[in-house]
DNA sequence: TTTTACATTCAGAAAGTTCTGAAAATAAAG
DNA sequence: CTTTATTTTCAGAACTTTCTGAATGTAAAA
């Protein structure tokens, strides 16, 4: 396979399976873009490799900055910003266990802790206070593993973690 | 707080953060619903429970369905169809990462698979090669990691898997 | 200070997703 | 076979998200 046909198929990728992952397509993109990429890029290199808008592509590398996938670089003599990827693949994926913590685990907990001082006088309500039990006890084991997982190095997780499943 | 306050906070909530999980609101409220019934109820009691269509009713009940997350039950001498929830929590879990491993874990494994027969010739093409092969070997012990999961029983999860986490 | 080269914002357009409700299909009962 | 109860489908409506591009903001250079 060509490199540019592989290029274009990771990026094509990239994109469709962001949306699967709740992340936005163009933010995937760049995302793939800046990965795979040598050099740092300019917002109109960026703009032009995957024929985005100015807006859609300042907006994306902001948040992929907030996620922390993505760092600025200044170029001495140039007043262009330049954006360079996160490549290591192990960061990567902690920083986005860290992201997905907060938008997906955190807010079910803060409502489970909130609903758990229910009164339970009938048939309903036990069930409803069995099922925010369990699901609390479940949430808070998987929110300890998922912070022992982000504070790992990925030497743990490879090798460690790995040879406990096998 | 009240049994109808905590229904209705639950059922609320449950829906708000289906959507932050990928799952859309009113599937996550038919699911929820079900949860924390005792009973199972028909599409008519769901539709009127959480005022929506007869449409959207049906389509979301047979996805759960299809997820594994609900069930049929026949009642004799009655014609309608009545739904019960999978009030297993780790069941649950259990479902839930099945069907998202599908959709969100397998696509990158193929697409991976099918690019890491890159020609390996520039420097571009040479860091495209290097991150496909780290996701690859990334994905691959995810993917193995998960499928223990689904096949360990909620009591080893929550003991032997616990204990190596402290 | 003015010009120039960029980055940022945001209102409205486009695209994508979900929902409704009436019509069609199915199948049990009469 | 016909009626009746129920489930399923699907075209278009409503809603949500994302994207564009021109206007605005910012700060270095002239």
């Amino acid at each position: 396979m060509e490199w540019q046909e592989g290029k274009e198929k990771f990026l094509q990728a990239w994109g469709t399976l962001g949306t699967s992952w709740g992340i936005n397509r163009t933010m995937a993109q760049i995302h793939a873009l800046l990965m795979i990429s040598p050099q740092s890029l300019s917002a109109d290199e960026v703009m032009k490799e995957l024929q985005i808008s100015r807006g859609n592509t300042n907006m994306n590398i902001r948040a992929l900055m907030d996620w922390g996938l993505v760092y600025k670089e200044l170029r001495a003599g140039d007043r262009k910003e330049y954006f360079i990827g996160e490549k290591d693949i192990w960061k990567v994926v902690r920083q986005i266990i860290i992201n997905r913590k907060k938008k997906e685990l955190e807010p079910i907990l803060k409502i489970l802790d909130e609903i758990s001082g229910i009164q339970n006088t009938c048939p309903e309500a036990e069930a409803l206070a069995k099922v925010v039990a369990d699901m609390k006890l479940f949430s808070s084991k998987a929110d300890a593993t998922l912070d022992m997982l982000v504070k790992a190095d990925s030497n743990w997780f490879v090798g460690t973690f790995m040879k406990m499943i096998k």
